[in-house]
DNA sequence: GATGAGAATGTAAGCGCTTACACTCGCGCC
DNA sequence: GGCGCGAGTGTAAGCGCTTACATTCTCATC
């Protein structure tokens, strides 16, 4: 048996309490203006009917949402997912809700996200990377909405980032390696196009090839998506070449688990034949076997800060710094040092 | 220089256009029903002014949002992730949006979480499992909101199922291992409580046991979240009692992968010294070494279907029939035979 | 050229909420 | 006793959109 009353509206719980509208909302908003005795009143009506605010209803008179927007480039793996637990935690603790979607790493596609979470209210967004088409900072600004970007440190930008150096994490990783005797590197990068870290940590790594007078221009590097089946293929085809690399540096673990599948599927072990590196340190980096040496992220930091400076926005208590985060060189079975 | 233009309205681009706002309204939203010319200058004026519809003012006036709640219990591992995929894929090509939540596993938040998906004007939801306190059926159905659950096949529940039985899934897993030899069985399982498919899964494995004469009751069992670290503890545990299980069966991938490094901590090969099995079939299955034998789900046919489903309920195409998918043991390398 | 059927467009009534402003009331004070 | 004041509440004007209904236009037809 259908349930055929409608949905409560305000209306009816100010008729039902013998009130007006305005003591309802006042009410559930700011429960301290109205005296106790109304205040029950109103409160066993709400219960009664088992009434829920009409969130559209209330959007367009209040012109607030307490809704954050978060676009990350995947959730196929858990590369964000730490990171993004932790700002989900830190705005609800604050009283805001989450709404996240994911871009598919596509521009056009996270441009269409932003314009939906936008449509839907959101009082700031959260963006993964810096980068993107200039008329999209436009169009926020336009409507007043904050953005902060996650996962970069540019503190010269005009929106706030809470993030940390790719470029120079890769640089300390690629010395690292150098020192440990390394000098063919190859790198499997992910794609660089419209990914600022990408792009960022591949030229780290030229940097620290540079510095040591080794050339950088000379280093193989392959560019593809960031998924496992697609690191395993580079790093054969990378160590089908004549000089093969000693090491193997990838953009993400994700690659790196990738290329550790590919060499023990050409009969490679790791670290003796070929050493591998990754960058994030997500859980997967410890699951296999070696572990990944790679760039520790400070992901839960990141997103409680993130969520933390981007409400103090939304809620004009600063303007916007960047926040930088500092990255560490995770030292793990995987890459081999030559010297030793 | 901050843009000091307010954000345009349905409004202004009727005034830019010289026509009333129900024809760009009609323009914006069935196109078809105004004539070329007309639709050309206002298309032109929504350019000009980068005008983007209000969400709230829609949804209010029109009782559609075109958009998908779905809450699924964790984004930290990738459990999920795949279908979820799948399912917003199939809905963007339906013109429809996703907003995703999180509920930790935890009905409370779940609650929360539906309720703030309700408010925002979910036309339908999609939610995991399918127990839950009947007052939020209760409550959905009062306001019409189609739910459709996933990871489960009920056909005789009220609302639609898109998934497989855990149950059945479990036991043919259980079957399987005992035709292998195995009588020392022990199991990790998720926490069963408001937990379903964990539930369904303990069950149909005991359904194993007990068809083929082993003492179901007697068997060992650890409940724990699903977290890798507590995989690994729990198969310590398992290991260190007199009479050491020969094989270890996870309530899902996350826990054997868990499970596989405890026993490795322990100085235990696997499958030598143990047996393990997953469930869900999640890449991480496959990245372990050795690689875990579980029960495969059709994750992307899941995510497909629910939409498919989930959008014909919504649009009133159908009432909502459950669909059953098949699952599939994946035999793999940390399960041994004994007979062999 | 008058007529009428459709097609194209306009008019205006809400949708459910918040909030500025208006009102009422009881109190302490001169 | 009259006054001002502030706390508590009510009134009603929007917020930006969709859509039923009314109106106007366009032509094919007679």
């Amino acid at each position: 048996m259908p349930d055929l009353r409608s949905v409560p509206t305000l209306d009816d719980v100010a008729r039902a309490a013998g009130v007006s509208t305005a003591t309802v909302s006042r009410c559930l908003n700011s429960p301290e203006r109205v005296v106790e005795q109304t205040r029950k009143r109103v409160m066993n009506a709400v219960e009664a009917l088992g009434y829920t605010p009409n969130f559209g209803a209330r959007v367009m008179a209040a012109k607030r949402t307490f809704t954050i927007g978060a676009i990350i480039p995947t959730m196929e793996n858990a590369i964000f997912a730490r990171a993004l637990q932790a700002f989900q935690e830190e705005l609800h603790a604050r009283g805001y809700t989450l709404l996240v979607a994911s871009s598919a790493y596509q521009p056009k596609i996270e441009e269409e996200q932003i314009r939906a979470l936008v449509a839907r209210g959101a009082d700031g967004l959260l963006l993964i990377g810096h980068d993107r088409d200039p008329a999209i900072y436009e169009y926020l600004r336009a409507r007043s909405i904050p953005v902060l970007s996650a996962w970069v440190y540019a503190p010269d930008s005009e929106q706030p980032t809470v993030g940390f150096d790719n470029r120079r994490s890769m640089r300390v990783l690629g010395q690292q390696v150098i020192d440990f005797g390394h000098r063919r590197i190859a790198m499997i990068s992910g794609i660089t196009r419209g990914n600022d870290r990408a792009s960022a940590r591949l030229v780290g790594l030229r940097d620290a090839l540079q510095s040591n007078g080794i050339d950088a221009d000379a280093m193989p590097v392959i560019e593809t998506p960031y998924e496992i089946d697609t690191g395993a293929a580079a790093l054969q085809n990378l160590m089908q070449s004549d000089r093969k690399p000693t090491v193997v540096m990838c953009g993400n673990d994700v690659l790196a688990v990738g290329a550790l599948r590919g060499a023990r599927e050409m009969g490679l072990s790791v670290p003796e034949d070929v050493s591998i590196t990754g960058f994030d340190d997500i859980e997967l980096a410890r699951i296999v076997t070696p572990q990944i040496t790679t760039v520790h992220v400070p992901h839960h930091e990141m997103g409680r800060k993130a969520a933390e400076a981007l409400i103090d926005i939304v809620e004009k208590r600063s303007t916007g710094a960047s926040v930088e985060l500092k990255s560490t060189v995770q030292m793990r079975g995987s890459l081999r040092n030559l010297n030793g």
